[in-house]
DNA sequence: CAGTAATTGAGAATCATTCTCTTTTAGGAA
DNA sequence: TTCCTAAAAGAGAATGATTCTCAATTACTG
C-alpha cells in the first residue's frame, strides 16, 4: 500500500487529500491488531507532532461512512478500527483482546446461500459479521 | 419468571441475594430491545429511588462474570444488555438501533458441524455471535 | 443474633469521544 | 499561478458513559 494508493482510496471517494487523512490511514494499514484510536494517535504523533486528537476522530468517523474502514466491536468500551474491507470475520480472544481477521471464502458462501433460502420477513440483511470468541491455545 | 426465579438464579451462581441485584435482574428481563445501563436505571429508580448508578454497573460486571446475562456490543460506544443465555443471534438494524434477537437452531447445528471439520489451529471457540446487520423494511 | 466479608451509596475521577469556535488549507476557478 | 471559498484542522473545553474510592450498610455463616 503505496502513499499514492492511500490518496487514491481518498480521491475515489470525493474526499479532499488532507496529510491528516493520509497519515490516519496510513496508520491503520500499518498497524495490525485493529488499533484503538489511541494507537493511531501514537503512531501518527512520532512523523505529525501537531495533530490533534478531535481532528483523528473526526477524520474516523469520515473514513467509516465512506467505507474505507469498519468499526471492530468488541466487549470492552474502546472502539477498534480496520482498514480491511473485504469480507472476513473476526476470532476475538477474550482473554488479550487480540483480534485476528478470519476469511473464509466457503463459509461465506454457505451463510450466503443459508440466508437466501431462509428469508427473513421485514429485514434487508447487508452484512454478516461472525464473532469467534475463545482463547488462542498457545502464543 | 419470578422473583423466586431469579432469586434462584443468583443462588445457584453462589452470589448473595441482594435487592439491588434483584431489581436489576428483573429490569433486564422486563425491558425488552437490550436496555442500556441507562435504560435499567429508569427503570429501577421507580421501585428504588436510591440505588446508585455505580452499583448498578458493579452488578451488571458481575452478572456478566457469572454468566447470568451477555453483553451486546453495537456501533454506538454504549454497552447493552441481553438476559437471554440460549444460544442466539441478532438482527441489528443500524437506523434504528433496534436490537432483534434472532434464534435459529438449524444454522447453530450448521455452524457447528462446519466448524468442527473446519478445525482453526491454536483457537478454541467458545461462542458464535452472528451479526446480521441491515435495516428492517416495513414500520 | 453476632461477626465478618461482601455489597452498596455517594460522589469524585477517569477516559474515550464529541463539540465549539477560530484558523488554516485543499482544490477549483480566474 | 494566485485567489476564493467551503471544507478541514487545531486547541481545548464539554460531555457522557463507566470506574473508582471509601465509609456505611447488609447478607449470610456459625
Amino acid at each position: 500500500m503505496t502513499t499514492d494508493d492511500i490518496k487514491s482510496k481518498l480521491i475515489e471517494r470525493g474526499l479532499k487529500v488532507t496529510p491528516q487523512r493520509m497519515a490516519i490511514l496510513e496508520a491503520i494499514y500499518s498497524l495490525k491488531n485493529h488499533p484503538t484510536a489511541e494507537n493511531i494517535i501514537d503512531y501518527i504523533l512520532k512523523k505529525h507532532p501537531n495533530i490533534a486528537t478531535g481532528t483523528v476522530y473526526k477524520v474516523l468517523g469520515v473514513l467509516v461512512e465512506n467505507q474505507l474502514i469498519k468499526k471492530v466491536t468488541t466487549e470492552k468500551d474502546i472502539m477498534r478500527y480496520d482498514g480491511i474491507m473485504e469480507s472476513h470475520h473476526h476470532l476475538y480472544c477474550m482473554e488479550s483482546d487480540v483480534i485476528k481477521d478470519y476469511v473464509d471464502v466457503e463459509l461465506d458462501e454457505l451463510l450466503q446461500k443459508y440466508f437466501e433460502k431462509k428469508n427473513l420477513p421485514g429485514f434487508k440483511i447487508e452484512d454478516i459479521v461472525l464473532q469467534l470468541k475463545g482463547t488462542f491455545d498457545n502464543r
